[in-house]
DNA sequence: GTGGAATATACTGCTTTGCGCTCC
DNA sequence: AGGAGCGCTTTGCAGTATATTCCA
């Protein structure tokens, strides 16, 4: 039940302002940061407590599971040693099962020294089975602000990276490397994706992934480097390609597939490419990165033996340096090589380390795709080494050696070079799908334009259709998809995602997203629209010549229709808007999935099946497919029912002769409740309706009309009250009056009201209704309320007379207290004092003394406050003779003295 | 490896109109 | 006598979402 109010807390969270959204998230992670680092130590510490009580009393243990194990036996001594993971400690799980026997357990017994060693070589939870356990719901929120708070790093990442790009000093020694046959790509007047193979080619052949373990401060310096070198990290070399693009002014995006923590708890680990982790101004997640690494030197260990003949080591110890060695028309599998040399560098730095891990499944598929690769460079050797070297082209005997090329794949239609799904497979191998790349607009494409897909780190142009496929392939499936500009950033999932069914559950609600990437999509939107007005023109005089005669491909028909439509119709268009329009088309076409469990949550389509209790189809078409022989419908289909009665707080009624839509059967407990109410009434044959439920439609409803107002009576329920769930609940010609004490007023004015009905709270096991003053006809608003006013300032007056009385009394109160106080000080002291009877003074006016101090009670019963009150002599009574009394008329202040020099000021009321 | 069914479990939403005692 | 105020143990079930396991 806790978590009402967290969901109350989130969403008020999310209904504020995007800054405070973003700092409550923030502290919130970093509070529970902190407060999980401190219960991690907590928890450790409990750890080592746990271990010192096993080493200290193992016996004890071995009785709460007495007879259980043989091997516990086994282990029973005085002396017990064991090395335990910490981390298993606290769960510790006692099996059947003999030590010596087990596999993943190693046992050694030193019978001299009476001392056992037990060592695990494995963790138990690799061979155990881990407890299913689902998440909850804390834990749900804290992944969803983690989630949250890396997108937030990512996107500032991003915007990062875009600026730099447009940094002139790189801009310009990128244009410096260009070889002035590829400059004239800036004075296309209409661009299209295969104008831009040649520079791409160009720049794969001169730029490569490489793994540099030094930051350099910022980003920037880190780009530099990475322009000098000719290489750098996955990021550096895409980043370095968007400075290219803009130095040859073209209108050109950064995008980054944010790699970002899951949503869910301990789904999956959050990562980035290997060779950009070195770099990462955040370094979070380095020991996944490593752990990568080592993976990837250890497979290139495992293939060792394939690489001694193929002459790659050559490649392994020449890549930085040498010229480049084939043509850049040729695709190339870059990374391969690359990746080989990162990793042959490693292995022979570690060398020892790798030798004895165990080969995976993943490993050997990998090892198989590799010689594949392999056989197939090996084929090609020949080929590439007739070819000409591209040194001439390149313009720079100094620019590395490119790898060895593998394959490639030319699509006619688009005259680019994209890698096929199988070469996807050994890239997501070796360093993952690609994370980085840019975004070209070619106004050159289609009829108005598009954003193109130029991966310039592999030389794919215009394969955003594989992005999503390479990614799956990689064991990334992408999430968010993010195009960086002029300091802004755009979501482009869409053009990536071809099955959006698949990530939505991975991606944070929309409406949070949305509202932290409004404010950079319009700088998005500032920086690459800019030209927008230019080439509508020039798109005009172009329908004009070409009358329209473009001959589109399959895919791009919708997206172009839309668009001219678009523009036909406003005229002013722009290229985001358009992008938007495509963005929007593709997410209304998904194809329909082939597995059922897809329709369960499918935002375009559903399945009869996965409907739930209060659901239904209508209407109940168009059938837009089938699967594994349902038949699925559009979502658009799909209706929630409500009773009559929750109709009607919605203040609808469901029309009459109207038949229920659905009939489901009720709650047990609800029936339970009927049942007994109609025991009494002894009612037969009714049970089974009164089992049911009638659900009805919004199609099914019209607007509540209520019986009117008539003669100033106010139509009530069978409550002798008016349910006033909302506004349109009221029955016409009343108004609702929500101020407090309105009852008695009707009352005393004899007008008709009821009381205002406007929820149920739950109290004490029950539901408990919520009333919120009362309704009356319209027409004496105004009266009661001119008599509530009255009677508030009559309330509110008598209230002041009430407090001013309730203070008197409490002064009273106080100096009653006071002079008890006193009097029960002197009598203590005349007690306890020997003198005090030989006292004469006091004897003497013993009776006067009483007189007076009954005098002075009145006084004070009179008064108000007490000027001074000294401390009491011992010894002393204080007496306080009419002769010494003075009064100030003026103040109202009486003076009493004592002969000792006491005074008491009284004010006299 | 994938899909589907079954199962388990956490979360969420729905339900909906006291009663007895004390004080004034 | 009667009206007003106050304090009681904290519903509990069904539906849904989601993770996991098993099997084909």
């Amino acid at each position: 039940m806790r978590t009402r109010s967290q969901s109350q807390r989130k969403e008020e969270s999310e209904s504020g302002s995007l800054a405070s959204a973003s700092k409550e998230a923030v502290g919130k992670l970093l509070k529970r940061a902190r407060k999980g680092s401190k219960a991690k130590g907590q928890q450790e510490d409990d750890i080592l407590v746990e271990v010192s009580k096993f080493k200290e009393l193992p016996r004890e243990k071995d009785k709460r599971d007495e007879g259980n194990s043989v091997g516990r036996k086994s282990i029973e001594g005085d002396d017990v040693e064991g090395s335990v993971r910490l981390g298993d400690v606290n769960e510790f799980d006692w099996e059947d099962g003999d030590i010596l026997a087990s596999e993943s357990k190693e046992a050694y017994l030193h019978d001299s020294e009476k001392e056992i060693t037990v060592e695990f070589t494995d963790s138990p939870s690799t061979t155990q089975r881990k407890p299913s356990r689902r998440a909850t719901a804390e834990e749900k929120e804290l992944a969803e602000l983690v989630h949250k708070v890396h997108l937030l790093c990512l996107l500032s990442r991003g915007r990062l990276v875009d600026q730099v790009c447009n940094d002139l000093l790189i801009q310009a020694s990128l244009l410096s490397l260009v070889p002035p046959s590829q400059l004239n790509i800036a004075e296309v007047p209409r661009l299209r994706a295969s104008s831009l193979g040649s520079v791409v080619n160009w720049f794969r052949n001169n730029f490569q992934i490489q793994s540099h373990d030094i930051d350099r401060g910022s980003f920037k310096s880190n780009l530099a480097f990475a322009l000098d070198t000719r290489g750098g990290t996955a990021e550096e070399v895409a980043a370095l390609s968007v400075a290219l693009f803009r130095a040859l002014n073209l209108t050109t995006r950064f995008v980054s597939v944010l790699d970002v923590a899951s949503l869910k708890p301990d789904t999956d680990v959050p990562g980035c490419s290997n060779t950009d982790a070195p770099r990462l101004d955040t370094k979070i997640f380095s020991s996944a990165v490593a752990s990568s690494s080592d993976d990837v030197s250890h497979k290139n260990l495992t293939r060792g033996k394939h690489h001694s003949n193929d002459g790659r080591q050559s490649c392994k110890r020449s890549l930085p340096k040498g010229p480049a060695s084939t043509t850049g028309a040729e695709d190339v599998i870059s990374r391969d090589s690359m990746a080989n040399k990162l990793c042959s560098d490693k292995l022979e730095s570690h060398p020892a380390k790798f030798a004895v891990r165990p080969k995976r499944k993943g490993d050997a598929e990998f090892e198989l795709q590799l010689e594949m690769a392999l056989s197939a460079t090996a084929a090609g050797v020949g080929a590439s080494n007739s070819m000409s070297h591209i040194d001439g082209l390149s313009g720079s005997s100094s620019l590395p050696s490119p790898p060895k090329k593998l394959k490639k794949i030319v699509f006619p239609e688009h005259e680019s070079v994209i890698q096929s799904s199988s070469s996807s497979a050994v890239w997501s191998r070796k360093l993952g799908p690609p994370q980085y790349w840019a975004e070209v607009y070619c106004n050159g494409e289609t009829l108005n334009g598009r954003w193109i897909h130029v991966d310039a780190v592999n030389g794919i142009v215009d394969g955003e259709s594989d992005v999503e496929a390479s990614a799956a392939a990689g064991r990334k499936p992408i999430k968010y998809v993010v195009a960086f500009s002029g300091g802004g950033a755009k979501d482009v999932t869409r053009r990536y995602c071809m099955h959006w069914y698949k990530i939505a559950p991975r991606r944070v609600n929309s409406r949070w997203w949305d509202e932290v990437l409004a404010p950079l999509k319009r700088l998005e939107s500032d920086a690459t629209g800019s030209i927008v007005h230019m080439e509508a023109s020039e798109r005009k005089e172009m329908e004009s010549e070409e009358c329209l005669n473009v001959v589109n491909t399959t895919s791009d028909i919708i997206e172009d229709s839309n668009k001219v439509g678009a523009v036909q119709n406003s005229g002013l268009a722009n290229r985001n808007a358009l992008e938007d329009m495509e963005l929007e088309t593709r997410a209304l076409t998904e194809p329909l999935p082939t597995n059922q469990q897809a329709y369960k949550n499918h935002h375009l389509y559903v399945l009869e099946r996965w409907l739930t209790k209060y659901q239904v189809l209508h209407p109940k078409g168009p059938v837009l497919g089938y699967c594994s022989g349902h038949p699925v419908y559009p979502r658009s289909c799909v209706r929630t029912l409500q009773t009559r009665h929750k109709w009607l707080r919605e203040g609808l009624q469901v029309m009459a002769n109207e038949f229920p839509a659905k009939v489901v059967k009720h709650s047990k407990k609800f029936v339970k409740m009927r049942t007994s109410e109609l025991e009494d009434a002894s009612a037969t044959g009714e049970e089974n309706s009164e089992a049911t439920m009638e659900l009805y439609g919004r199609w099914q409803t019209e607007p509540l009309r209520l019986p009117c107002a008539k003669n100033g009576i106010v139509p009530k329920n069978e409550r002798g009250q008016v349910d006033v769930w909302s506004e349109k609940c009221l029955p016409p010609g009343t108004v609702h009056l929500k101020f407090p004490r309105l009852v008695p007023v009707a009352r005393r004015l004899e007008i008709d009201f009821a009381p205002a009905m406007v929820g149920f709270e739950f109290r004490n096991g029950r539901s408990v209704p919520i009333f919120e003053g009362i309704v009356v006809c319209s027409e004496f608003k105004d009266a009661i309320l001119a008599a509530f006013a009255e009677e508030e300032e009559r309330r509110e007056a008598e209230e002041k007379r009430r407090f001013e009385s309730e203070a008197l009394s409490r002064w009273f109160q106080l100096l009653s207290s006071i002079i008890t106080r006193q009097r029960l000080q002197n009598s203590y002291v005349e007690f306890s004092s020997p003198n005090a009877l030989d006292n004469p003074h006091i004897d003497e006016n013993d009776k006067s003394n009483d007189d007076k101090k009954q005098s002075m009670s009145d006084d004070l019963k009179s008064s108000q406050n007490a000027a001074s009150i000294m401390p009491i002599r011992d010894h002393h009574e204080h007496v306080f003779l009419i002769e010494d009394q003075s009064f100030d008329e003026e103040s109202f202040i009486q003076t009493k003295r004592c002969r000792c020099g006491f005074s008491v000021q009284v004010e006299e009321l």
